[in-house]
Order: C-alpha cells, then sequence, then structure tokens
DNA sequence: TCCTTCATGTAACTAGTTACATGATTAT
DNA sequence: ATAATCATGTAACTAGTTACATGAAGGA
C-alpha cells in the first residue's frame, strides 16, 4: 500500500496517543493546520485503510450509546512512520496564495487596490501569528516533554507570519498613487 | 460562468501580452511559479473555456507548419480580471510541505534526523531564493516599468526564502543528541 | 544527424473540499 | 429547552498532476 502524506499525518498524531478520528481533526486542526490541513473527507476513508493495511488497529469505545472508535498505531505502523521521517532528502514547499496573485497583477487596478491588498495581507498573518501564539501557550504546558520539536514547528510559525506581517505592513506603506494617477 | 484562481492566471498574463499556451507555461514557471504554480493539463482546457466565456479571442499564427494559437484578452476578459483583483477582502495563504511535516514529527526518530531535515530545508531554501534571484536580474532590465509590482512581488519571495534558509540553519546548529541519546 | 526547444493536447489519476445526513451527550 | 459539542461517515464535486502522444523548427 501507498501512503499519501496525510496518511503519514495520521500515523503521526496516532504515535502520540490513541484518537477518533474526530479527535484527530481536532488535534490537526491546531497543529499541523497552518502547513498540512487535513479535513474529514480524508480521515475516516484513510483511518480504513490503515485498519486494513494493518498500521493502525481500532477498538470501540462508546461513550453511552454514542460510537466511538479509538485508534491505535500498531508497531509495523511506527515502523512505517519512522522511515519516512527518517527520508531526509529535499522534497518542495508549496504555497498557494490567492491574494499574492492578486497582488502580482494589480498593477492594472491601481495603487488603490495595491495598498488594501497588502494592508489586508498584512491582518491577515498578524491573525494567523496570533492564533497560533494562543496554541502555543497551550502546549507549554502540557507535553511538551515528549515532543519538544512541536514546540519548535509552532515557533516557525509565528515567527513566519509574524515576518510577513511585517513585510507587508511596510510595503503598503511604500505605496504611494503614481503620477499618472495623481493627474487625474 | 465561474473562474477559479488558475483563469486568473492566465488572464493577468494575457493582460500583459497576447501569448500562446506554451509561452502562458514558460512564463508563469518563472513568474508565479512559487506562490501559484500551473500545469499544460489546466492550462490548454482552461483557454478554451475562456475563449468560449468571450473572455479571451485566438488567433492562428502558424509557423510554417507548426500551429500556434494567440490568445489575446478581450475587453470583458480585462474588466472580469479588474473585478478579481479589486476584491481585496481576505484570502487564505496555504502551505503545505511535506518537510515540514516530518519536522513536526521528527522527535520519533532521534535529534540526527531531525539535523539532517533541517539542514536540507535550509538548503531548499537557499536555492529557491537562488532562483528568483536570477529571474529578478533578468526582470530589471525588461518591462519593470508597465509592471512593477512584478519586481516587488519577486523581491517578497527573495527575502522570504532567504529569511526560512537562514531560520532553518540556525535551527540545525541548535540541535543537540537528547540525554537519552548521548546515553546510548 | 540528432538533440533541444517550440507547440498542442488528452486521459487517467490523485488529492482534497464541501455539503449533507444522522444522532448522542453535555453545558447553559 | 436548546444550543454547542462530540462523533461518524459518504457522495458529489473541484482542482491539479502525470504521463503520454504527436510532430515541426532550429541549432550544434
Amino acid at each position: 500500500m501507498n501512503l499519501s502524506n496525510t496518511s503519514y499525518v495520521i500515523l503521526g498524531i496516532l504515535a502520540e496517543h490513541p484518537a477518533s478520528g474526530y479527535d484527530i481533526k481536532q488535534h490537526t486542526d491546531k497543529s499541523t493546520r497552518h502547513f498540512w490541513a487535513i479535513s474529514y473527507g480524508q480521515i475516516y476513508p484513510e483511518l480504513k485503510r490503515l485498519t486494513d493495511a494493518g498500521l493502525v488497529r481500532v477498538e470501540e469505545s462508546p461513550t453511552g450509546s454514542r460510537q466511538r472508535h479509538i485508534y491505535r498505531i500498531t508497531d509495523e505502523g511506527t515502523r512505517a512512520l519512522v522511515r519516512w521521517v527518517s527520508d531526509t532528502r529535499p522534497a518542495p514547499c508549496e504555497i498557494r496564495d490567492e491574494m499574492l496573485l492578486k497582488l502580482f497583477f494589480s498593477d492594472i487596478a491601481g495603487s488603490e487596490v495595491k495598498r488594501a491588498l497588502a494592508n489586508t495581507m498584512s491582518a491577515r498573518h498578524t491573525e494567523v501569528a496570533a492564533g497560533l501564539q494562543v496554541w502555543d501557550e497551550h502546549v507549554k504546558e502540557a507535553h511538551l516533554d515528549r515532543f519538544p520539536t512541536h514546540g519548535d514547528v509552532l515557533r516557525i510559525g509565528i515567527d513566519l507570519h509574524t515576518w510577513l506581517a511585517d513585510w507587508y505592513a511596510r510595503y503598503a506603506e511604500s505605496v504611494h498613487p503614481t503620477t499618472e494617477e495623481e493627474a487625474t
């Protein structure tokens, strides 16, 4: 069976602690969300595939009459995860930024639009950084001892988005009406 | 007809100068590639759709007996593009980074792997920045006057990837064997 | 001659999102 | 009571990649 990166996200979470599909979604929404988001539409079918492949096993653990499936990683699953992590060959970092695309083509719309785009982008990154900061406070009290790198990666995110917010803010400041625009 | 961001990339290029599908691919591989990559599998069908919708029009311009379709943006296409660019409401910046995912889960594999990942990532961003730098030199001599923002966006890319390369390099330096690892 | 670039296109596939359906439990 | 949260899942859809097929033009 060939595993996708999304499969490894799931295995990675389960290597830390057993969890339900719902738990995995909650966890990734806070932790890996800013560099690898996943949705229920991927999680539930993938958990089934991983179970069939013997990389995780499932255990029923209902709360009253509400169903609940708890998944645990198996030894084979752990081996697959370690093998994947240990392959340190370069892989690309993909970015898809609709607003940067608009900014790129913004000469056609004038400096007002250009400045507005830059300001919105700055605010957007400030917000992302603030969201990560909250999660960071929370992580500090929790299992930072067992998974110290979680905190490091969160730190990259905070620093990166703070840097970007700053870049766009300074950029917006530098945008002035063109000579043609002033003439009108 | 509902246009995707990819449609607007094509319109954006055509707003600068008429081009063939091949030209568009060459151009985007150098300009928008690092924040919005597109492939032939999207370009050719999309050019057909845009033509049918009247946003671009096509003109045959063969070189000898080699076929060549040159596309031009129409007034309606220009209006659609400007409308899209002028909508400055926030949209997310999506990042998908397989290596950062590995780094996130690297506690399971030990500090050697962690350091190797960080070093590879640093090198990766150095390379991206260098590639953009080359394109930057080229752009400076060309139509920077008509589309000054192209240079600005390229600058963000260079600064960003340089910053990331530096971050990961410093991070790799900070990785040391854990006390457990030293004990073995 | 032969390799590279120019040039167009499609089919099959992989990945991922969105919207929906369903229903129990818990906190206000 | 009722709203929020917990919990599982699928179907339809959108987006995007990869691999392939085809062939002309230009330069070494």
